[in-house]
Parts: C-alpha cells; structure tokens; sequence
DNA sequence: GCCTCATCGA
C-alpha cells in the first residue's frame, strides 16, 4: 500500500512539474524514474497475482529493458539501478520480471511521448513570442510553421505564409508540406482548396506524391463519394509527368471507408486479401479494417479466425488492432474476453490508450458492472498515466445515470465542467432524464439551467425529458408551459413530445385537451405514430369510452403504421372490465390474424 | 517526413 502511494506520489509531482513549465529536463527524468522503479517494485512485491501470467523465461527481456530505459533517462541513474535485486528463480511468474517491466516500458514510453509533445509545445510558443521578427526566418521555420499551423487547423494563416514563401520570398516548400496543408483541408471538408492546391503544384512544383492524392482521396470519402475517390485512383498524377502509383495506404482508404457505408464489393475484399497476402508485415492495418468490419456486421467468429492468422504472421501487433480487438469483445458483451485481451497487451508490452480504456470502460457500463468502470477510470487509468476524454466521462456519466446513480452522474459532470470539458446536449440530457426518473424535478431543472449557463443549448431530448417528468408526475400545466415555448422559441416539438403530452392528458383525464393536442400536432404538419393513437385509445378507455376508443383505434388500423400489440392488449382489457367477452374476443382474433400475416 | 486501421450515442 505503501508502495502504491509512493507511485502515486511521484507520478502526482511528475504531472505538476510537467505542467508548470518551470522544470528542468533531469527534474522530469528524476520523476520518471521515480515512476518506473516505484511501479517495478509494486510488481515485484505485490501479494496479489497481477497479471495472471504464467509466463517466465529468462531474464534476457529485463536485461534489455533495462538498458533501454537507462539509454532513455541517461548514464546517471546507473549506480542506482545496479543495486536492484535480480528477479527470484522459479517464481511461476507470480512476480514476473518480464511482465513488470514491459508494463514499465509502456509507461516510460508514454511519459517520453508527452515529454516530447511538450518540448514540441514549448518550441512552438516560443516561436509565437517571436512571431514579430519571423520575416527573417529562414525556409526551415516557415515551413516548421506551416506544418504547425496546418496540424491546429489555422489554415488561412498556413496558406498566407505558403503564399508569401513562393511570392515575396521565392522558395517553394516541399511536397511534405504542401501536404500537410492539403490535409488540413481535407479534415475540415475544404476539399476544392485543396483541389486547387494540388492543381498548383502540378503547374509550379512540388508534384504531388502518393501521400498528397492519398490524403485528397481520404477527403472525397469523407465528404463526397467513394466513386469520386476511384476515380482519382485511375486518373492519380494524370496531370503531371511522371504517373503517381497508389500504394497499400490508398487501398486501405478506399477499403474503409466502403466499410464504412456497409458496403463491401467482393472486388474489395480480394484486393485486400490479395495486398495481406503479399507482404503480411506491413499489412497490419488492411487486416485491422477488415477484423473490424467483421465485428461489426456481427460475424465474430469469421473476425476471431482472422485475428488468429493476424497473430501468426505479424512480427509486431499494435495498439490500434488490438482495440479493434477489444471494441469487437465488447459488441458481444463479453467482458472476460474483453480483460483477457488487455491483459495480453500489457504482457507484449502494448500500453492500452484511451480508446483501449473507453471500450473497456464502456462495456463495463453496458453490462451494469458499475463499481469496476469506476474503478479503471478512477484508478487505474491515472496509474497507468491515462487520463480520462470527454468521451471516457460521458461513457461514465451514462453507466451511472443507466444504474440509477443520478447524482454521482452529476458530480461527474461537475468535475467535467471544472477541467473545461463541456460535454454535449446527449449528456446533459441524460442526466435530467435520470433526474426525471427519481422525480427530483428541481435537479433536473437545475441540470437545465446549468447547461445554458455553459453555452449548451436544451435541444429537443432536453425538452422530452423534462415533459415526461412532468407527465409522471402529474404537473400537467407545466409540461404544456413547456410545449408552447418550445413552438415559440424552439428546438420545435418532435412525435415524441407530442406523445407525452398527449399521454399525460389521457392519464390523468382531460381527453378534450388530448384531442387539441393531436389536432394541433395534425396542424403543424406532424406524423402522429402508432403511440399517439395508442395514447389517445388509453385515454378514453380510462374514461370508459370504449366506442371512441375504438373510432381511434379503426384510425390507426387504416394508416399504414406498423402496430403492436399495446392498443390491441389495451381494448381487450377494457371490454373485460366492461364484461363484453365477446368483442374481448373479436379483438384478440383480430391481434391473431394480424400476428400471422406480419409472419 | 506527409497519407491508412480503433472508442461513447436519448
């Protein structure tokens, strides 16, 4: 225990000097030690089995995690290290050395990772500070800029300084970076800028690359069509000299997104089993996207088989495949795979990301196992320097509304709001609904008003949710207050609105104002469903007016809506009530004939 | 070097 608050320790005061910026490079590099030597003596010392692993081979591995970690933090901490005890012989992995350390790898890796990101930051403000004298900055920065500028999305500033680099200066940037503008382009949906661009450099240089008609490509998949992406794919470099071939990269776009509009032509698929076939090593990523299309249209065991040859022919599996992986377990439910499989990347030394972590988190929630998604999320993601998305919350936010724990949902939210994240209306909304669900009306008002206070505008849910607390709680007046200012101001009322309203009506009586609610809702151009004429059937059922109920009824049988059972089992229970048995009868015949022509 | 695969969802 102690141990662990050791860790914890370290790693807090590693993230508050990381933040601060005030700190030296040996400061981080002390921490990180501090970090991976406290979390190999956790592993090394703990009681508890960890990694369920039984794997203990030699200890070539720890030697060589060893070195790369001193080769990473530098020669200093040498002497230190040196004074670690050798691993225990024969321990059946129950304090596996091999496991502890590809753990510390991952670690260490990501705390290298943000070290660099940092720098990258840092370098970068400072460029900022200077922005003034940055007409003498030679080709290098500019372009360094450019790339800087295109990765934050500032793309009119990126092209302004493209433009003066060709015009004032008279230097042309390299292909790389006209690349990386185009995809910024690309990422925002600007295709025809970057269409021009690409136009630009066939006409003055740099030609375009593969990489350039790659990313243009991506872009026509995202925001037009896949044909016009084929097309190019014939005409790649048609412009220019020297034809441009389209690699494993283009193909794999193409494949995806086609997976992605749920088509998938056979051609397709005997491209990319043809493309795996080939060079197995680097098609990693076409074997990912077809194992993840399997998943997803439901064929687990044709995507398990797959992953089974992926594991056999790749040298190296990465982080990407493996939450495909895991994202498949969890469209199955299956929790155990699940943590089996993340499990297996921390003994190969894969660091589980943020996705790894919201997938797992995610299906914990779906499956109500609460207390273990607030465990990885509250525990061991930071231990594993992993810090929670807005995504990772909402998931959390959900999973506790879904198990009738409103209120830690909303601290949730608050700790959210306090690290800037504003999630959006879907969370909210789903909080006043849970608010709803227990009654507590003030809360979920107040939940409202937050919400505006934060700039997120209620949008229809919000509304709904808000109307079927009143409906449920018999505050009629203040549900149609809602209604109206919805048809005044806005987001406008949906079937589902209308339907609670109408459904509040009908419970508690008042089938004249129902009937106004149904003949406005006809007025203002809406569809009533199969629950409006259900509601309104209750509704006068309740009052014992069967013959109207059945006029309502007769309505919905001559629409061309699906129908369940609901309005059926409703009128039959009345004409029970009413002791008709025959017309009880003559309904359920009615449900029976109609049951079998739906088959 | 730049371009390819993965997460939540009323």
């Amino acid at each position: 225990m102690a141990l662990l608050i050791a860790i914890e320790d370290s790693h807090l005061l590693f993230h508050r000097r990381f933040s601060s910026n005030l700190q030296t490079l040996d400061s981080i590099k002390d921490c990180i030690f501090q970090i991976c030597k406290g979390f190999f003596y956790y592993c090394k010392h703990s009681t508890t089995n960890l990694m369920d692993t039984r794997i203990c081979r030699d200890n070539k591995l720890f030697a060589y995690a060893f070195n790369d970690l001193i080769a990473t933090i530098g020669s200093k901490y040498q002497p230190k290290v040196d004074d670690w005890p050798p691993p225990v012989k024969g321990s059946k992995g129950r304090n596996d050395p091999e496991v502890a350390f590809n753990m510390l790898d991952c670690i260490l890796k990501r705390s290298l990772e943000r070290l660099k990101l940092m720098r990258g930051t840092m370098a970068w403000a400072h460029k900022v500070g200077q922005y003034n004298s940055i007409m003498k900055a030679d080709y290098s920065q500019h372009v360094n800029t450019i790339r800087n500028l295109s990765l934050e999305g500032k793309l009119g500033v990126a092209l302004w300084l493209l433009n003066k680099m060709i015009h004032a200066d008279g230097v042309i940037p390299d292909v790389v970076t006209h690349n990386h503008l185009i995809n910024g382009f690309c990422k925002v949906g600007e295709i025809e800028k970057a269409e021009w661009l690409i136009r630009q450099m066939t006409y003055q240089g740099p030609s375009p690359n593969c990489a350039t008609y790659n990313t243009l490509m991506k872009g026509y998949c995202a925001f037009i069509d896949i044909e016009k992406a084929w097309d190019l794919l014939s005409t790649m470099g048609d412009n220019g000299d020297n034809k441009v071939k389209p690699n494993i990269v283009t193909f794999n776009i193409i494949v995806h997104a086609m997976c992605k509009e749920g088509k998938f032509y056979d051609e397709a698929r005997v491209l990319l089993l043809r493309l795996t076939d080939e060079d197995s090593e680097k098609n990693l990523v076409s074997s990912t996207i077809l194992m993840d299309h399997y998943f997803k249209n439901g064929n687990t065991k044709l995507a398990l088989r797959l992953w089974g040859e992926i594991c056999k022919r790749s040298k190296e599996l990465d982080v990407v495949a493996y939450n495909a992986l895991v994202h498949g377990c969890y469209l199955s439910l299956d929790v155990l795979l699940m943590y089996k499989y993340v499990i297996e990347m921390l003994k190969i030394g894969l660091a589980p990301d943020i996705f790894t972590y919201n997938t797992l988190i995610s299906g914990l929630c779906k499956v109500k196992m609460i207390d273990d998604a607030c465990y990885l999320f509250y525990i061991v993601m930071s231990k594993m320097g992993v810090y929670p998305d807005v995504i990772s919350y909402s998931i959390l936010i959900q999973g506790l509304c879904k198990v009738g724990n409103v209120v830690k949902a909303h601290e949730l939210l608050n700790c959210m709001l306090e690290r800037s994240m504003i999630p959006k209306p879907l969370i909210w909304n789903t909080i006043i609904h849970g608010y709803g669900k227990i009654g507590d009306k003030q809360s979920a008002f107040h939940v409202r008003d937050q919400m505006i206070t934060y700039g997120v505008s209620p949008n229809v849910f919000t509304y709904n949710a808000l109307i079927r607390m009143l409906a449920k709680t018999g505050e009629i007046y203040e549900a149609r207050m809602l209604m109206k200012e919805m048809l005044v101001s806005g987001p406008l009322p949906d079937t589902v609105s209308y339907n609670l309203l109408i459904g509040a009506e009908s419970e508690y009586g008042h089938l004249y104002s129902a009937h106004q609610v149904y003949e406005d809702m006809l007025k203002r151009g809406f569809h009533p469903d199969v629950v409006t004429y259900t509601q309104l059937i209750k509704g006068y059922c309740i009052k014992g007016k069967v013959s109207e109920a059945e006029g309502i009824f007769l309505t919905l049988l001559g629409s061309k809506l699906v129908i369940d059972h609901v309005p059926f089992q409703i009128l039959i229970k009345q004409h029970f009530k009413m002791r008709n048995f025959d017309s009880a009868y003559g309904i359920y015949e009615m449900w029976e004939r109609m049951e079998s022509q739906g088959e």
